[in-house]
DNA sequence: TAGATATTTAGATAATAGTCTAAATATCTA
DNA sequence: TAGATATTTAGACTATTATCTAAATATCTA
């Protein structure tokens, strides 16, 4: 796991919710789009970053291409961020 | 706390490394300073982003300023990743 | 294979963020 | 209170990022 491409990934509020629109199931690029209000130029761009932090995972299904989260990863950032935050020391 | 303070803060690979630092410990600015290589004033810039997202406490010590881990916002930070990755309808 | 649909990629632009130097502020001590 | 030390703040510069429009790519279907 990129540790910078994770957290930056995690910087951008609208990446934040596509996470959470993500939650409730997969969804097309398109689908995602209906959701927020910036192109989908812009969405697509979001989407690669996302998918280059390995936050979400992509299929193509004909047309479509299928987004959807790739949860395994949050427990690795959240293993890092105990590890950032646990005091040296401590039992 | 301010989610999008939190997630910008924690993006920053040098702040990621302040909180390392300090996990053994709190430290002044000047004693912090000696572990990178960019400017006072730099490391400065990147405490108060830390400090305003709450990541970090300050207390005065005569002329010195001590920057200590937060770590109950940890907690915080791991309760919103959980949500932005569990799939909604799981048990 | 031509046209339609779904999505990404390229290139441009504007806003954000990280870094520096220089100056300002706060505290201590002779 | 003057000077020294510790740190932050201000202002400028550069790099990165988010966004847009237009063009390119991939897939399907008549």
């Amino acid at each position: 796991m990129k540790q910078q491409l994770v957290f930056k990934a995690l910087a951008d509020g609208t990446r934040r919710d596509i996470l959470r629109v993500l939650r409730s199931g997969s969804k097309s690029a398109g689908e995602l789009s209906e959701e927020f209000s910036i192109t989908k130029a812009s969405l697509s761009h979001h989407l690669a970053l996302l998918l280059n932090a390995e936050l979400v995972r992509r299929e193509r299904r004909g047309q479509q291409l299928i987004y959807s989260l790739n949860s395994s990863i949050a427990e690795e950032v959240m293993a890092i961020l105990f590890g950032l935050f646990s005091h040296k020391e401590d039992s």
